[in-house]
DNA sequence: CACTAGATTTTCT
DNA sequence: GAAAATCTAGTGG
């Protein structure tokens, strides 16, 4: 049975969250009982001040200061005038530790997923294949930002799959991004994933059919 | 398929 | 004032 994972699942270093994330479930509920899922198949880590490349290197802003918080709670932002962005919260109180959830492939919910994104895609894979493109699939923005995640009434939230034992792989490589930061492996995705963004750039391995043709 | 220019606005220096 | 944890459409091979 799949259950929403708790705040322990969160509270612990941003690498080891980033890469458990993959092949768990990523649930938004909308207004009017409208469930949409989807399982994660790429995840990036930031750690806190010591990272140059994420958001808390040079101390607390009103934007980034749910990083400093408790573990559990959405990180959303907004980028290069069009973007949002979702993050996860991770590790201790202070530590400011954030997993960006870059991709994943849809799984309930694909009409009203293309219907946020504008219509056609072209490609299906260009629904969910990057970290924008989420959330504007899901309906998520700022207003969502500093959500607890780990309620099962919450608008955002994660569960275990039961998909995620299905011989997944999980690979890692820099960060996509980022101008400082590059050297440190903290991008961690499924190489068998289409869904996957940067394919071809980065990532090696065969690209198999949609996951959902499987049991 | 590979590469790039351009969009657009928030955020922090 | 500059940069940004991106995306899309367009070009050229």
């Amino acid at each position: 049975m799949p259950h929403i994972l708790p705040r322990t699942f969160y509270a612990r270093p941003s690498i080891v969250v980033a890469r458990d994330l993959i092949g768990k479930t990523l649930v938004r509920n909308l207004a009017g009982g409208v469930c949409l899922r989807g399982i994660v198949v790429e995840t990036e880590a930031y750690g806190g001040t010591k990272d140059p490349a994420s958001h808390a290197f040079r101390g607390m802003t009103p934007r980034n200061e749910i990083m400093f918080g408790d573990a559990g709670f959405s990180y959303v932002y907004f980028t290069y005038g069009f973007h949002n962005c979702l993050n996860v919260v991770t590790g201790r109180k202070g530590r400011a530790q954030a997993v960006l959830i870059r991709a994943m492939e849809p799984i309930e919910g694909l009409e009203k997923m293309k219907e946020l994104r504008g219509g056609s895609t072209g490609d299906p894979v260009n629904l969910t294949n990057g970290p924008g493109k989420i959330c504007q699939a899901l309906a998520i923005d700022r207003s969502l930002n500093k959500v607890d995640i780990t309620k099962n009434n919450s608008p955002i939230y994660f569960e275990s799959s039961n998909l995620e034992q299905l011989g997944r792989k999980v690979l890692k490589s820099s960060r996509i991004g980022i101008s400082a930061g590059k050297d440190k492996l903290w991008r961690f995705y499924d190489s068998s994933s289409p869904y996957v963004s940067h394919r071809g750039k980065i990532n090696l391995g065969p690209r198999l059919p949609f996951r959902l043709s499987r049991p």
